[in-house]
DNA sequence: GCTTGACCTGTTATGATATTACATTCATAG
DNA sequence: CTATGAATGTAATATCATAACAGGTCAAGC
């Protein structure tokens, strides 16, 4: 399947340091939800009214938001407002790829490429809440070789990573 | 400062699939409180009873127990009963480097290596919730390097696997 | 030996995060 | 249409974590 655009006509739209870097968000935003259309039909999966709306919530900001927060907007905007209408929702989008659980945060934050395959690391800044997806195939594979090394199979890792971004680290120096 | 025994006279203890292999656990466990002691009080920290039998208590098999689990056990022993108690003496473990907190477990481990600087990675058993503590160096290099790429700069790391131990592998296939 | 102050422990109360169970609605295939 | 499975809504509850304060311990300094 072809990408819906040309990326290379849009400089900064696949950057492992998006988040961190000023950039036209509206198209970043809009090219997730289109994405995340085609995934989902890809997958034979629904992308229902409540999953999209809280798939656009997460894609406001490049910032993780708990559950509880995704459902306070919800429960404003018509929806349910008991947990499992958060939960279930954040939890298809996890499934399908569309958006990754921050363990540290017990939070959720938009996959800044969904679609594409990959097992990722996060970059949380403590101080802006920023959250930005690195390039992770190294440190996977770092981690693969740790494992067979003593005869563990990995299914699921988590890699997470707090400290500051390039532009808090300049604002305290 | 002296190491507490030679290591190469106890094939297994600093061995990084530690808890994935049938090993000494007695002597394991007894080195590992040995070494809390040297580490806290290098540190001019309290191993108060309670500290110290909640590291007891983590030390009695390689997996992660929750606080409340850890609670219910002082709480048998005449110590509080109450949450703060529980979770003050894991702080303070963590702390010192005697124990990690396992994210996607909401759980403790107790250090199988306490008093060597480390930023640990964890394999963890899906099956026979065993929690080992990998080799780490190589991943946080690679880690490291892709935050440096982006201009981040990491203070803390969550580096943890989800998977099979040897044995359970085994068993499986 | 007393006082003082830092640290540690215990307890109450509450907050934050997450799941189970069941009723209802909705989309779609037959 | 109607049967079926998927999705949603809701109530109730479980699990994880912290704030705030009171009392106790202990060692340094007078
Ligand atoms: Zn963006
Ligand atoms: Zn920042
Ligand atoms: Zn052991
Ligand atoms: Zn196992």
């Amino acid at each position: 399947m072809a990408p819906l655009h040309e990326h290379s006509d849009c400089p900064g739209c696949a950057a492992p340091d998006l988040a961190f870097a000023t950039h036209d968000h509206a198209h970043c935003a809009a090219d997730a939800l289109s994405r995340a259309e085609v995934v989902t039909s890809a997958a034979g999966a629904r992308l229902t009214p409540v999953r999209r709306r809280v798939l656009e919530i997460l894609l406001e900001e490049h910032w993780a938001l708990g559950a509880y927060d995704v459902l306070a907007r919800l429960a404003t905007e018509g929806f349910g407002n008991q947990p499992p209408v958060a939960y279930r929702a954040l939890e298809f989008l996890v499934e399908q790829g569309l958006a990754h659980r921050i363990q540290r945060l017990n939070a959720f934050t938009a996959c800044t490429h969904p679609g594409e395959a990959h097992a990722p690391a996060f970059l949380i800044c403590r101080s802006c809440s920023a959250v930005a997806e690195a390039v992770a195939g190294p440190v996977r594979a770092a981690l693969d070789e740790a494992a067979a090394q003593v005869g563990f199979s990995i299914e699921r890792s988590t890699i997470e990573a707090l400290g500051l971004c390039p532009a808090c680290r300049e604002a305290t120096a």
